[in-house]
DNA sequence: GGTTTAGCGGAACAGCGCTCCGCTTTGAAG
DNA sequence: CTTCAAAGCGGAGCGCTGTTCCGCTAAACC
């Protein structure tokens, strides 16, 4: 992992350079790298102290920076979820039809949640200060889903009324849990399935 | 909640009055008692200790009786398990089809879920001793599921391929989590209608 | 009654999230 | 370069968990 090349760092940074101590800028990103490393390793509710420790700071220095649990999650992950936000309008040019991008793009939301570990679960989780996350996924992906849905509805795929929060939680839902005889993606093609017009 | 009328004791016990001693039996019943009262509460993992103040008996005593947490969950959910399971075989032969049938079943164990705080959720969970409880729910309901998709199969009602083990595990994901924007049986009703066989 | 031992209670230990405050480092003014 | 306010840091410490362990109580059997 490269940390090289600090000549001109004015790159696409989300918020932490304003006005704020050098030390500070530093210690932001080590320790973002370092969750990023145990969260693959852990799963999303690694111990604090665990990237603490990973990060070679104490406790209080991750707290400051990021108050809740939730609010480390999504900067690590926020450039993934923003790509899938993204992604929506995508695939619904380039698709066969709203369906068919609606297909991929729930593809990708599983890939996503299922290759991060805990995370799906963390998701749903009525605990532990992972509303915030909740409440950000569903900010920036339930739009995208709603678009899909209404793209699909008009072109007469899938009857109107489901609800886009419903159907991201549905397939949330789905991806939690590793175990070899369960798989999410076939469940959420299940899912999807249902969600088309039933045949009179 | 009466608990008088202890004349004859001798009914449905399931395994306690082992050549055990009265005040063990007596403890035993009251934590069962205590546990289900706070389940309602404060959900499946609600603390150890408060289901011990609850019964007015020490932590001990709960790790004698109940080694692990999935032991006291279990056995006070027993009977109702054991009602879902005979429901299977029941409804397949009151239901005008194999599938309806199947799906007034899903309909029970999904009812059963959403009342149990907290126990959808428990059975996923990978952590905390829960596993014996998934391992119980599992062997106990996965066969009548079996049984019904079978028939259902076998009245060409839906394709053959879908296994029990996962269709179970996926609804009982999607059974997790209290939110009013979050209907779980109307995304179970989803799956199951992506169950049916898609036409051609 | 006496004796044995199953069973009980809860102190005690370990792992967690989170806070709080004395000390260090930084960066700019003199 | 020195000075110095304050931004930032570290980790001890608190409260709440699960789980164990052992001295003592009281049930059961003689």
């Amino acid at each position: 992992m490269p940390t090289k090349g600090q000549s001109g760092q004015s790159e696409s940074e989300e918020k932490p350079t304003r006005g704020k101590r050098a030390d500070a800028v530093r210690n932001r990103r080590t320790l973002l790298a370092a969750a990023a490393e145990v969260f693959v390793t852990s799963g999303v509710d690694a111990p604090i102290r665990e990237i603490a420790c990973q990060a070679g700071v104490g406790v209080g220095t991750i707290y400051r920076h990021f108050p809740t649990r939730a609010d480390l999650v999504v900067a690590v992950y926020r450039h993934q979820v923003e790509a899938c936000a993204e992604a929506g309008p995508t695939l619904l040019a380039s698709a066969d039809s709203p369906l068919a991008a609606l297909r991929q793009w729930v593809d990708l939301f599983v890939d996503f949640l299922v290759t991060k570990h805990g995370l799906a679960g963390a998701l749903q989780s009525d605990s532990s200060g992972f509303e915030a996350l909740h409440a950000y996924f569903l900010d920036r992906l339930v739009p995208v889903c709603a678009q899909l849905l209404d793209a699909a509805v008009a072109a007469d795929e899938i009857p109107p009324g489901t609800q886009p929060y419903e159907l991201m939680r549905a397939i949330g839902n789905l991806c939690i849990g590793h175990d070899p005889r369960y798989d999410p993606r076939r469940m959420v093609e299940l899912l999807l399935r249902g969600l088309q017009h039933p045949r009179p």
